[in-house]
Order: C-alpha cells, then sequence, then structure tokens
DNA sequence: CGCGCCGTTGATATTATTCAAGACCAGTGG
DNA sequence: CCACTGGTCTTGAATAATATCAACGGCGCG
C-alpha cells in the first residue's frame, strides 16, 4: 500500500543488513530485534542479575516508547525520572555547545543505557533524539536501585555500565584532543563496526545512521571535512561508501591509520 | 633544615593560597587539609551516607597513600582493586593517544574519586600522576558495594559520584569538539576556579598544577598555544599569570569568552 | 654555578574551516 | 509519469586557525 502519510506510516523495527554473520550471533540479534519483554538487554551488554531480579526487572518498565526517526525520547532540560534503555534501533544525544551550537555528544545502540549523566543534575543536559525508528524502556531509578540491594551481581553489573560510559567518554576525548581529522573517523568507523559486531550484526558492511553533518558534529569537524574523507577513504581502497552504506574493505589499515603517529 | 634530599624531603600537605574566602568554607577546607579519618572527603562532593556506614567506612581503607609530586599512584594496566579517594592534593590521569602519544584525560581535586573508570574493564586504562604531594586511600569495591547495600543514601551518592564523573566528561568533549583554542582556554580556567571555590579556596587567585604542556594536552592544544593565550589574556586584563600563578582579574569576561559564537 | 626543564615569542607550515556552487536523491504534488 | 522541492552530499578555492620549528630567557634544583 504505497503513499502512506508519515504520521500513518507504520512503525518499524529497523532492520539492518542481513550480511552474513555467525549464525549464532545472527539469532541473537534476531531476538533482540524480536525486543523480548526481559530485560536482557542486548547480547552486547546485558544487565546480569540473577533469576528472582529478572522476574522483578520484567515487570518494572513504567514507560515504554516507541519512537519514529527524528522523535525525540528526551529534552535537554527535562526531569530525570529514570534510566533509559534502547531495545532496538539507535539515538544521538546533542547538547548545546558555545555560542548556540549544537554537538553530538553521544551515540547510541541497542542496549545501551541512556540518561546516566542525568543522575547527578536531577535532569537531562542533552536532547536525545532517534536516528531511527527505535523502542525504549524506562527503568525508575529507585526501583533499580532497590533490586541492586537485593542482588550484588546486578549491582555490580549497573557499576560496570555506568563505568563503560566513563570509559567510552575517555575514548572520544582520545580521539577529539589528539587525532587528526582522518584518524578520527577511521576511528569512528572502527568504533561502529565492534559495536555492530557485538549486535551481531555484520561488522564490515552497515548503514550510518547520521548524517555528515551529525557525524562531524560528533567528531569535532565540518561536513565538508567528513564528505571528503569519505571520499578518500574510498579512492584508497579502504571503504566502499555510497551515501550512508559503508562497507569497511580493509579494516586492519584503517586501523594502522589510527595508529599512525601525527605525521 | 636545608639540603635535605628529595627522598628525605618532608612530606609536605600541599597549601593553596591563603587569599580571603567565606570563614565558614575555610574551615572546612582546614578540616580537608588535616585529612581527618572519616570519608567526608570534601565539601564539594561527600559520599553521603548514614550514620552506621560512616562508622563503617572509617575502618574500611585498606591502602592508604602518600604521595609526593610526579609519583605514581596508579600505572596504565594496573588491575583495579578499588575505587581512590583524593584526600588532599591533585592528580592527573594520562591515557595513551594514538601514534605513542600522550593525552591528559583528567585531573582529580581533593574529594574526587579516582579509577572509576577501570571498574568495566577490571584494569587501569591510564596512568594517574600526582601533580603535588597528595595523600590517596582506596576504597574496596565489594566493601564499598556491601555497605551500599544497606544504606540507600550511600547507594545514591555512589551512583551520583558515577554519573558526575560521565557529566563531567560530557563537558570536556563540548570544549574539544566545538570550542576554539581561546574558549578552551577560559573555560578551563573557570571549571578550575569553580572547583576551588567548592573546596573552600579563593576561586580568584590560585596556583596551576599542571605545565604548560600538561594543560595543552588536557585542551588538545600545543604548549606555544597555551602559553600564546595566557600571554594574550594577560594583555587583554583578563587575567594576571606569573609562571604558574593565576589570577583571574574579570571571570564574566572570561565567561563571555567561551560563550561567543563561533564568529 | 650550571644544567635541565619550563615558558615565551617569532616565523613558517599545515590542517581544517568557510564560502560557494552544483549534483544527487527521496518524497510530494501536479 | 514527471517536474519540483528541500535536504543531503560532494567538490573546489580561498581563508583562518593552530601546529610545528626554532631560538632564547628564566627559574629552580641539585
Amino acid at each position: 500500500m504505497p503513499n502512506r502519510s508519515a504520521q500513518q506510516r507504520a512503525f518499524a523495527v529497523p532492520e539492518q543488513h542481513r550480511l552474513p554473520a555467525r549464525p549464532t550471533l545472527r539469532a541473537v540479534a534476531r531476538d533482540a530485534r524480536a525486543c523480548p519483554p526481559s530485560l536482557s538487554l542486548s547480547p552486547s551488554f546485558p544487565l546480569r542479575c540473577n533469576t528472582e531480579t529478572a522476574s522483578q526487572l520484567e515487570v518494572l518498565p513504567t514507560r515504554r516508547v516507541r519512537l519514529r526517526k527524528g522523535e525525540v525520547l528526551v529534552r535537554n532540560g527535562d526531569a530525570f525520572t529514570g534510566l533509559l534503555a534502547i531495545r532496538c534501533g539507535s539515538c544521538k544525544a546533542v547538547v548545546a555547545a558555545a555560542g548556540g551550537g549544537q554537538q553530538v555528544a553521544a551515540y547510541y545502540l541497542a542496549g545501551d543505557i541512556l540518561g546516566t549523566e542525568a543522575i547527578f543534575a536531577g535532569f537531562h543536559g542533552s536532547t536525545i533524539t532517534a536516528l531511527e525508528d527505535s523502542e525504549c524502556c524506562e527503568l525508575p531509578l529507585d526501583r533499580i536501585e532497590a533490586l541492586a540491594r537485593e542482588d550484588a551481581t546486578f549491582q555490580r553489573s549497573l557499576s560496570t555500565m555506568l563505568s563503560r560510559e566513563i570509559g567510552r567518554g575517555r575514548k572520544v576525548m582520545l580521539m577529539l584532543g589528539s587525532m587528526r581529522a582522518e584518524q578520527r573517523l577511521a576511528a569512528y568507523l572502527l568504533d561502529l563496526a565492534e559495536r555492530y559486531r557485538l549486535l551481531g550484526y555484520s561488522p564490515r558492511a552497515f548503514v550510518l545512521r547520521m548524517t555528515r553533518e551529525e557525524i562531524g558534529s560528533y567528531l569535532g569537524l565540518s561536513q565538508e571535512t567528513v564528505s571528503r574523507l569519505f571520499s578518500c577513504f574510498h579512492a584508497e581502497g579502504l571503504v566502499q561508501v555510497q551515501g550512508r552504506e559503508v562497507t569497511l574493505l580493509d579494516a586492519s589499515a584503517l586501523q594502522r591509520r589510527v595508529d599512525e603517529p601525527l605525521h
């Protein structure tokens, strides 16, 4: 049935490339796409817990949100009401930069927990937008913490999740602070590949969910620079690029690009 | 008694400028310098807890470390054995950058908790060095978490601490990703001022604990650029600079610098 | 007193941005 | 079906920002 308006268009759980991946992983990914009711949010980082906690978690989510591409999940300044788990899809977090500008501070894939940065302040410091049709659920912090008090494994899992977020920030700082443009883009592509791999998708071929401008904002570059770099990488045979469809032809060469000294 | 060797030199708890500050805050700062046995680590961010937890915390620290300027607290790759609390002094965290380079990823003052990023991986991803004579204590994560299971206030306090660290990372990303050199340095100085203020020190005059090179590394700039910017700010009457002694003459003008559009 | 690290400043080189123009593409309405 | 439209992407040329190279002054420490 063609000619549906955008508003009425059916909600579609996004699909990645169906390129070959190890069967077991692919099966997990299929489950992830199906968004089962449990909180085994993602194969890449399940919130580990004992069976009792798991059953409690299943009945926990108070808010279950389906977002269409471009829809806003959290607005800058919103009160913090709980952590947000992405069940499937992907989001970007945009912060207000100096002089009225904007910067993409993070992007999240299925299994990631959003809003961690807002626990401290009590309100969100960024606007979180869906980059494709996505599904999230809210986990009230009080309830989560109550469960953590009963289940040490789950408690550790939460600390680990927050720690990972801190480490990810470090990695981005490293990128922004000490890499040149081409190294940043190479690192970005490899990071994406790794995260897709953990989700059971092909790490070799994937679809960019961000525009050149958004990628540039995330990497501290202009959209033109990003575009040019894609062209360069393409010309050098490192990647195949067609719009937002990317295939990494030589991941190790990309890695070498990242590792090479400043000149 | 002059002419002591570095090894034997008396351990000196570092002192900040003794410039006017509100008496109450100054009193707190004095206490912080005295390093009392309790875990009210710092006026800027006490780990809140009930009295029972507090008494448990007092007997907790397994490792109490006194560091002299330049000494290493944690080396990149060290196994994670517990969170580290700075009682007094300051430290920098250095990560290995691409191409054999190094980057200062964070600096910590009294009251800050170090090593949070290592919970996830199980080992530290940075080398942490004292920027001045400092004192730290290690808090084994198991024990901390056991206490958190008994005391919800303390539990929340831990989450908040980790959340704050994530937010701080975001702030640095913003600096590195969307500010020009002079905006970065202005933001850095204002951040220092605010943190010193929270510790009860003068936010107007303080001593930089990092070299120009370290500041540059943290801000993603070369040492020469940092030096030039200090000269500029000085010439414009924004700050008074003499080596590492800095006085902010016009903080609001500095803030305006940070906020101004890219042009 | 001298050595070495730190900081400053100038000249030059490089990198990435900005400005500008046009191509491409998907969605929309005629 | 086709042309239109707005957003996205690409590419070139000029420009601005910052790094790099180099030389020197100063200060602290041994």
